[in-house]
RNA sequence: GGGCUCGUAGUGAAGUGGUUAUCACGCCUCCCUGUCACGGAGGAGAUCGCCGGUUCAAAUCCGGUCGAGCCCGCCA
């Protein structure tokens, strides 16, 4: 029976039977020792030439081979806690190439080029340092299911053909679709605002999202895993933004719990749960906070990332929270949905920035039907492209509003780790389709 | 799409006009009973991204091209 190598700990002095990958050898004439790496950590293999015909097996092992081990478990000689096992048996159950295309047994990432490490992607994941950010990623969406059944959420599964696009700004992706053009998804938004229409209160859900944007930066690719909420009967956008932060804290919450000491060990990053609530700045004191700063203002209806890291980094340093609420965007910069105020040109939108990082975008949504058609005509958005969406206010739609995050920038933020494609299982990118 | 930077053994780097292109790790052979990034001796491995130009001479200079990284635009 297989024992995790974490679990030895309690099989001193007994058998036990482990699997993983050859990371090092250390062959001399009369003992080897192998490092064996498995999910959950690294034990030390003595293979002793006593035993002639383990060790011949031994000494015929390759880097990265995959082994199956058994003997006894037993304390490392001159040390108190450390472990290691005396090879009785071993076979090799699949025999690695020793010519590794990138190095797996490195201290650090940098010691390999990106772009490499992404061809040979499974070769990098065998890094602890980089199935670690795998495991983070499961409890973070734990924790976020967590919240969101707790709160009496509904999770949808909206789907990923639409006959039109659902964000204005952004490229889509065009399909053949039978005797006509399916786009992919954009976003789920038209669908999770239709789940308002259906009464369903407060939806949620996680999928992929689809953006044929040429963009060249460490922060995006053309398909990505979103997390979307929409919730019913709110009284502002500020109920929206509550729950957001909410379901962020209770995310970093139990990556601490869970990860905390190994995120500090491999990325050196002291994570630290958020203080609710977070900070909230208006868009248009942002501009003039970033005028005392002389920051330049490039782009009147929204912040560019320059601004967005210099704004995050003031309120940073002011108040102690890594996470900013930007709130009350001109809706000339935001999406036709989003909910005018009655005066000016504000709507009830906003952006959740984490160090510098946008990393969420929401807003309370237009339910009125007269002024859903308004805000169309006001984008200079074709109404017959849009005729399904209006009609789901036709027939009584409770207020609401919602957001989308980007898991993968979450990532990004609890590990200090600067470029998506690295938090990314498999990075989809211009050109990037393989593995 | 625009700007900047870069492309040299399997990997990471050095080499900025002049003998056989250098180093580390990895790989191969031999030696080594407690190593832990084991050690020691030897070896293989690079048409210097590609095409063209300048020059007696190009990894090095110039032009083009392909690819990459970062930033901008766009966004999560």
């Amino acid at each position: 029976m297989r024992t995790r190598i974490d679990e030895l700990k309690t099989k001193i002095d007994e058998t036990a039977e482990v699997f993983g990958f050859a990371q090092n050898l250390r062959k001399q004439s009369k003992i080897i020792f192998i490092e064996l790496r498995d999910i959950t950590g690294t034990i030390q293999v003595v293979v002793s030439k006593e035993n002639e015909e383990i060790f011949k097996v031994a000494s015929s092992t390759t880097l990265e081979s995959v082994l199956s081990i058994s003997g006894m478990v037993v304390k490392k000689p001159g040390s108190d806690s450390d472990l290691e096992i005396k090879a009785e048996k071993l076979e090799i159950l699949s025999l690695s190439d020793p010519m590794l295309p990138i190095p797996v047994n490195v201290k650090t990432n940098s010691d390999t080029d990106l772009q490499k490490r992404l061809d040979w992607r499974w070769l990098d994941i065998r890094k602890p340092e980089n199935s670690l950010i795998f495991k983070v990623w499961t409890s973070m969406e734990e924790a976020m299911r967590e919240y969101w059944i707790k709160e009496n959420y509904i999770q949808i599964f909206s789907p990923k053909f639409m006959s039109t696009p659902s964000e204005s700004g952004a490229e889509l992706f065009a399909v053949p679709y039978f005797d006509t053009t399916a786009y992919l998804a954009q976003s789920p938004q038209f669908y999770k605002q239709m789940a308002m229409s259906a009464g369903l209160e407060k939806v949620f859900e996680v999928g992929p999202v689809f953006r044929a944007d040429p963009s060249f930066t460490s922060r995006h690719s053309t398909e990505f895993t979103g997390y979307d909420a929409e919730i019913s009967y709110i009284t502002s956008v500020d109920d929206v933004m509550d729950e957001h932060a909410k379901v962020v804290a209770h995310m970093i919450e139990k990556v601490i719990d869970k990860h905390g000491e190994q995120i500090k060990k491999e990325y050196n990053r002291d994570l630290k749960v958020p203080k609710l609530p977070f900070p909230v700045v208006s868009f248009n004191e942002a501009k003039e906070i970033l005028k005392g700063m002389n920051i330049p203002n490039l782009k009147p209806a929204d912040l560019s990332p320059e601004e967005e890291k210099a704004i995050s980094k003031h309120f940073f340093d002011k108040t102690g929270n890594e996470f900013l609420f930007v709130k009350d965007y001109p809706f000339a910069g935001r999406a036709f949905y989003s909910m005018r105020y009655d005066e000016g040109d504000l709507c009830k939108s906003f952006d959740l920035l984490w160090n510098g990082l946008e990393v969420s975008s929401g807003a309370q949504r237009e339910h009125r039907h007269d002024k859903v058609l308004e805000n169309i005509k006001l984008k200079g958005i074709k109404l017959e492209h849009m005729q399904t969406y209006v009609d789901f206010f036709k027939y009584g739609c409770p207020p609401h509003g919602g957001f989308g995050n980007g898991p993968a920038r979450l990532i990004m933020k609890m590990l200090d780790i600067s470029n998506i494609r690295e938090v990314t299982y498999i990075y989809r990118g211009i050109n990037r389709l393989d593995p």
